[in-house]
Parts: C-alpha cells; structure tokens; sequence
DNA sequence: TCTGGGGTCCTAGGACCC
DNA sequence: TCTGGGGTCCTAGGACCC
C-alpha cells in the first residue's frame, strides 16, 4: 500500500487561536507579540501585507498598527498550548502514526490505497481540524519529510490549493526544487545560506546537483541529510516517542530593568522554581545547574553582556530547596552593582531519571524520599489550585520585575475564571 | 525608552589515560 | 629524559528549528 509523509501546519496559529474567540479580530489584520511585549512573534495574512515584519521590535511597528489598525495581543501561551492539544488530538483521528513536532505543527504518514486516497485523507484533516477546533491547516504530502515541508509552504502560498498539495511526479517534484531559494530549505538556516550563495548555490535544485563530500563539508551530516530527503530518499523518520529533555531551561526578560540584586534572586528562584517544576514532571533529577545574568547587549556592542556560573551538584536532586539555593548563591557571586540587569536564565543539564539515583560516595542522598513526597504534593497542589498557590518564599510577593504583558487575551479554555461569556 | 523563550544536534578541541 | 598514537569523556560553541 502506498504511503507518503504529511506535514500538518496550522495557518498563522497565534493569530488563529485569538481569533476563534473573538470573532472582531477575524476581518482584521493582527499581530501577537513575544513574551514581555518585545517584538512581534506572529502575524494574521493581513498584517503580512500590511508589511509589518517578523521578529520587528514591537515600538517600531507602532506607527503601522495606528495606519492600519491592527490588533495587537501579547502572547498567550495557556491558550495556544491548550488549542494545540486540542488540534493534535483531532489529527490524531484520522490518522494515529504521527508526531508532534512543534505548537503548531505535526508529521504523520498516511497511507492509502493509491495516491489520490491519500489526498482525500490530507483533505479529511484539514476539514476535521477546522470544524473541530477553528484552527484552519495546510497539509503537504511527499515521499519525504523535508519534502512534504516544502510541500506544505506551496499550499499555503498556492491560493488553488484548498490548503492541501502533494507532491506527485517527478516534473512537480523538480518544478518545486527549481522555484525554491536555498534559504527556504527546512535546515537551511540564515549562515549556511549565505556560504551556498557565495558558491552559486541559488535553489534547491542547485543543491541536490552538488556532490556529496562538498555537502558534508560545508553542512556537516546533517545537511547531508537534508540533501538526500530532498533528493527523495527518506532519512528521517516519524519520531513517536516523546523522548526526555536532555537539558531544562526557564528564562524571562524583565519587565524593566534591574539593578538591585533582591529583585534578582527573587527572579532566578522563580526561574529556579519552574524549571524544577519542569525536571519533576518528566521524572527527572538534575546533576547541574547554571545560572546567567544578562545585561543590556544593545548598549555596548563588542563588550561581554552574558555572566554565567555552573554548579555541579554531586548528587543529582530535583528538591526545590536545595536547588534554589544554589542557584541564589550563583546569583549573588554574579552580582555587581551598578550593572543594568535585562535578563537571568536558570538551565538543568546533567539529567538523570529519578529512578536511577547514583549515590555519591562522598556526600549523602540529596533526594531523599521525604523530600521527593514533599515535592510531590507540592507539584500536585499546584496543578489542582492553580500555579503558584504554593511557591517558594524567595521567589517573591510582587516581583515588580515580572515581564510586561498589556494586550493579554484571556485564557478561555484553562481557566473556569475566563471561561467566553456568550451573553452575560 | 522599547529587541522572545524555549529546544536539538554536531564538531572541535582539551584533558586524561594507557 | 625523551617520545607516539590511540582512545574516551567532557565542554563550549556554532548551526539549526519553531
């Protein structure tokens, strides 16, 4: 039975998720900004042709926002994880051999009894996924992944398509090589574009001409990949497993800047504290911690904006205490004043399952199994009531530096609190 | 004034061992 | 005191993704 791969992309997802709960936004164009209100993440079609760019600071596309009168929403990420579960599972109907790769995409492979069935399969998708969720996709289907990603971009762009294209004989496969610019390949990211320009290597078509040790010599093994996927040879397969992270990262901006090291710690062991969070929801404990504090980098371009310390703790933990006052002590060591602080990550690497604990021959257990049911309950407590209902007291009360978020859509579907109101 | 927050994989090079 | 080659492990950094 023939099978082919299938990317399934919703279309401009953010801006999506907004609108199928304000229907004010549908005839307008509308953008959504990152975390902290920094600059513009996703954009509704309409907003694209309004020119505003991807990644534009959110200051410099205000005068574009009064011309036009775009809506403008901070990013709302209980409600697009929310939408993307919801459309993930509906996916999941029509076809159960696929992955989760992103938010707002998935792979799948579909087979069918010949390749116009599969087409009808990618069709029933998309139509399934609208009507279940609200949430309007693009499918692509080809022999490869890499493929079916450039087949996915054609639907999009294609007004014919119906959302759905597959790539099928060999003319389109070549058409399609020969009309994408390298910088559009999955894997071809801004540097390794400029290196193929500078050798005359404008399309994708140019590429797969060239020989294999040059591929591998300018793109490692992994372009190498990419090549032979874009051939039409398939290297890359559905991944089911939803494998372990293998490092644990928390980090915001600020919402202004700060400069007193209470506010930073305050800061870090909030970070601390989700990252841990994070470490004990997929059984896992943790054998180093890094902190870094980030300084204003526009500010004196060329001079070290970045100060990171790392801590390797001995034996590997997920105990929020001792975790966060490692990281506290890494951030008062950091500390200097009259540095203007933007930014603090907290990352766990080292992760071990929680299952395996090695114990170090010179230091006790770290994690013990009354600190591990403290965690427990801890964790349970706050998915029943709330994040945050318990926290850790060095994490802070008003924690002044909290990200700024002004055009906060409401968490429709997480939240009994802010549940749609259809006539109140 | 104002510039996101997560991740992955690969390679080079240093430390160390035999 | 001089010397080689091969192996492993770890880390930093660079590339990419959404």
């Amino acid at each position: 039975m023939p099978s082919a791969f299938a990317l399934i992309d919703c279309n401009n997802f953010y801006a999506s998720c907004e609108r199928v709960f304000d229907p004010s936004l549908r005839n307008r164009p509308v953008v959504i900004l990152s975390n902290n209100d920094g600059c513009v993440i996703a954009r509704s079609n309409e907003a694209k042709e309004c020119g505003v760019g991807m990644g534009v600071p959110e200051f410099k596309v205000r005068p574009d926002v009064k011309r036009h009168n775009i809506a403008v929403c901070s990013s709302n990420y209980a409600l697009y994880g929310d939408m993307s579960r919801r459309v993930m599972e509906t996916i999941q109907t029509v076809t159960p051999n696929m992955e989760v790769y992103s938010i707002d995409e998935a792979f799948a492979e579909i087979s069918g009894r010949d390749h116009q069935d599969i087409i009808e399969k990618g069709k029933e998708i998309r139509r399934r996924v609208l009507q279940w969720t609200g949430i309007p996709v693009s499918v692509g289907l080809a022999r490869t992944k890499t493929l079916a990603k450039l087949a996915n971009e054609s639907a999009k762009s294609d007004k014919y398509s119906g959302g759905v294209m597959a790539l099928r004989s060999h003319r389109e496969h070549q058409t399609l090589l020969k009309n994408t610019p390298v910088s559009e390949i999955w894997g071809v990211g801004r540097n390794y574009s400029k290196t193929l320009q500078k050798h005359g290597v404008v399309t994708a078509w140019n590429l797969i001409q060239q020989p294999d040790s040059w591929i591998r010599s300018k793109m490692k093994v992994t372009g190498l990949r990419m090549v032979w996927e874009l051939r039409g040879h398939s290297c890359l397969e559905i991944e089911h497993a939803v494998d372990q992270r293998k490092g644990i990262l928390s980090s915001r901006s600020f919402g202004r800047p700060v400069y007193d090291l209470n506010d930073l710690t305050e800061a870090v062991s909030t970070f601390t504290e989700r990252a841990s969070e994070k470490l004990r929801k997929q059984n896992s404990l943790t054998g180093m911690i890094t902190v870094t504090l980030v300084t204003d980098k526009y500010s004196n371009p060329g001079l070290p904006y970045k100060f990171g310390l790392s801590v390797d703790l001995q034996t590997p933990t997920a105990d929020l205490s001792t975790l966060i006052s490692v990281a506290r002590m890494c951030a008062v060591q950091l500390f200097e004043k009259g540095r203007k602080y933007r930014k603090a990550w907290v990352m766990l690497t080292g992760l071990v399952p929680d299952s395996e604990i090695q114990t170090s021959l010179f230091s006790e257990v770290d994690y013990s199994n009354r600190k591990k049911s403290l965690m427990e309950s801890l964790d349970h407590i706050n998915s029943k009531f709330g994040k945050r209902t318990l926290h850790s007291a060095s994490t802070g009360i008003d924690q002044t530096w909290q990200m700024k978020q002004q055009f906060l859509s409401p968490r429709y579907t997480t939240r009994w609190d802010e549940v749609l109101t259809v006539r109140a």
